[in-house]
DNA sequence: TGTACATCAGTGAACGCGCGTTCACTGATGTAC
DNA sequence: TGTACATCAGTGAACGCGCGTTCACTGATGTAC
């Protein structure tokens, strides 16, 4: 067995039961059972519980960066202004770097979602500071696009907005499959993540193009 | 020290750290520690951890769900038809009364929100049983009049919408803390939690009134 | 009124268990001469 | 080509620690006769 099929093969474990249980509620001996390895393989590649958590996040990421950031220069180089560009085809881009990277690394979106809900919600100062560390670049140049998209919108308006429209991609993709559940039951409809973004979009367009509340 | 000022200090100990850090991680040592009671204290008048998450949600949510079903029927007695209520309307009596219960209960608004963000992500089987088993007839009240005050969406579509405006709503109240940090050093402008659910209410109303999206 | 008993909140110490991490070791592969 | 050594992925067993829970016990208060 190779190096990167062992560490591979723990990721893989790892993402699943992370994104299922939370970090603190899955123990290294369940990972190292899922994955087929030695319990001390863990420590041996990554070292701590704490750098394989941040392994699975860059997992994820580096490729949805790199997803969302030829999207945006592929974007730029059709339109002449980024002022041009609207709220709704940012999202798309969004939404369609999401799709390429898991499907680059067949990976679920929800459970992609999942991890970032609980990256929110789960206290991990050193998850913070790692992700911001590696990603947050990325992340400024988007919102700073999406800002110019809607520049009617003051600079504190367009912040809270962002938040809104952040916690109800997170929530709703995280949960997508309780969601469906639910929907299942009571309608008799089944739906997958993409008809779900499909709704998300203009419902999240409009609340960001919305005009200014006043405070 | 009378039984219930035991009991309430666990309960306010606990409250204050699940909030912090979740369930998994705050162990009953660190809460007893904190209540400046006996660690057996907890087992003796709860039972279990289990039975202590439990407690902690009901006593946010008993006052919470008795402040709007109050706040429901006021708005009723108000109006002939419950058509005649708008979104608006229903979204400041849902707000209202998280406000009164956390008054009523010396507690913060942004601590319960990260409760309840925490039942969203974290997977506590019991818990959500517990949830829906004591309060879910209140939210399904407030979802069924919400229903009624946006008649031009298909009962799918509200579905989503009511998930979307869950989701922001949760996550950034809940997050609330962190988002005030970042805009204080980003733009100098200080908020309360008042003044983030004033900028929330139109954001959610608009989304909500919207067209329905085609799919 | 006094006595015996029951109830109940609370306690100190211990229980077994699963946790993340460490360590000495193995065995395969690569490299130098 | 053969030999000695270095490197490195992986392993089995153990480490100490903090966890939720249990248990025998205390001491105050209430109740029955």
């Amino acid at each position: 067995m190779s190096q990167r099929e062992t560490v591979d093969r723990i990721l893989d474990a790892a993402s699943i039961l992370f994104a299922e249980r939370g970090f603190a509620e899955t123990s290294l001996r369940t990972i190292t059972g899922k994955a087929n390895v030695n319990l001390a393989a863990v420590n041996y590649h990554f070292g701590t519980k704490k750098a394989l958590i941040q392994g699975v996040f860059s997992r994820f990421l580096q490729p949805f960066c790199a997803a969302l950031e030829a999207g945006l220069d592929a974007l730029e180089a059709e339109h002449d202004a980024p002022r041009q560009v609207s709220a709704s085809q940012l999202l798309q881009v969004l939404f369609a770097a999401l799709k390429e990277a898991m499907t680059t690394l067949g990976e679920q979106k929800e459970r992609f979602m999942r991890l970032v809900a609980l990256a929110y919600t789960q206290v991990q100062a050193h998850l913070h500071t790692h992700l911001s560390e590696n990603f947050g670049s990325t992340y400024h140049r988007f919102t700073e696009r999406l800002k110019t998209a809607v520049p009617h919108l003051d600079p504190i308006a367009f912040y809270w907005r962002l938040n809104f429209l952040l916690g109800a991609s997170i929530f709703t993709l995280s949960s997508f499959d309780s969601i469906q559940g639910i929907l299942l039951a009571e309608h008799q409809v089944n739906m997958n993540i993409h008809d779900a973004v499909v709704l998300l979009i203009p419902a999240l367009a409009g609340m960001l193009e919305g005009a200014n509340a006043q405070v």
